[in-house]
DNA sequence: GAATAATAGAAAGCTCATTTCGCGATCTTC
DNA sequence: GAAGATCGCGAAATGAGCTTTCTATTATTC
């Protein structure tokens, strides 16, 4: 599927994503056209969904991330639909996904601090419809948070 | 600290990452030079942290997301310590916290299916000294898997 | 309200992106 | 194993964008 190329490609800019094409050109050994056409091709393909900015969390007043697991109470498709698109829609929420276990969601949270999720969860969370067992868990550390996956 | 032009730099690089410096200049209404003298104070600042490309897991073969949480049998400042940069040194992690509640540590992980998931946690969680309660769930559906923080 | 410090924009030179073209390697079909 | 097709490469040219320097403008402080 993939050849050397592309996997140097794609962790080269895993690693900067705004590396200059010559430069990534240069570094896996190609010419800059035929790394240019590579790049193209690999966002075409969906295997590139998007290049962002990573900031720092603390440095903008977001300094607490916290872990919330959430059962529901009724389990029927309408509940759940509402329930998964309204938290989509929180910008707090950086991570959200339906889990295997005693909860059925996990949510990852960023915000200022302990008033901030305060609010959060009283005002955005408690007030949903069928929102049962609720668990916060605070992160002490971040020991590593990355988006880069590796490529084999 | 940020006005408002800092404030839509931050929005506009984390949505796309490789904008050029005089769109990213005409989106937010000032001049291209006096837009990437601001873009790189903010990268000189650490609050740009870094560029990269964000890449389809499933369409790379990792296709598996887990999350486990994991407690320790000691908790000296030793043990913890191995354990903390192991983990943090595997590949297959993406996120790695210490945090508050039952478990000391959540671990995030990315593997292509549940062989390779048997294999990670048998030869490379298990294996490790001291470690005492795990428990793993995986994610089922991916509702919402960003990076982007709210810039306030 | 004058002095000082920040910060803006214009212009210029330099670098880089993107396209087009032709070549060579590899695969397919007979 | 030869003819044709396909694919992917690199060279070169053009247009677009980056980065710096210089000057003007706007805030800030006393």
């Amino acid at each position: 599927m993939f050849d050397s190329y592309d996997r140097k490609i794609l962790n080269t800019l895993q690693a900067d994503g705004r590396i200059t094409n010559q430069q990534l050109a240069e570094k896996i050994g190609l010419s800059s056209a035929a790394t240019w056409r590579r790049v193209k091709a690999l966002e075409e393909a969906g295997v590139i969904r998007q290049y962002t900015a990573l900031l720092d969390a603390a440095k903008l007043s977001r300094g607490l991330r916290a872990i919330l697991t959430v059962s529901l109470l009724r389990h029927d498709a309408d509940s759940k639909k509402l329930f998964e698109d309204t938290v989509s829609s929180y910008p707090e929420v950086l991570q959200f996904f339906s889990i295997t276990g005693d909860a059925d969601f996990m949510i990852h949270v960023v915000v200022a601090d302990i008033q901030s999720y305060d609010q959060f969860i009283n005002e955005k969370i408690f007030t949903l419809e069928g929102v049962g067992q609720v668990q916060s868990h605070f992160a002490l550390r971040e020991l590593k948070n990355e988006t880069t996956l590796p490529i084999g």
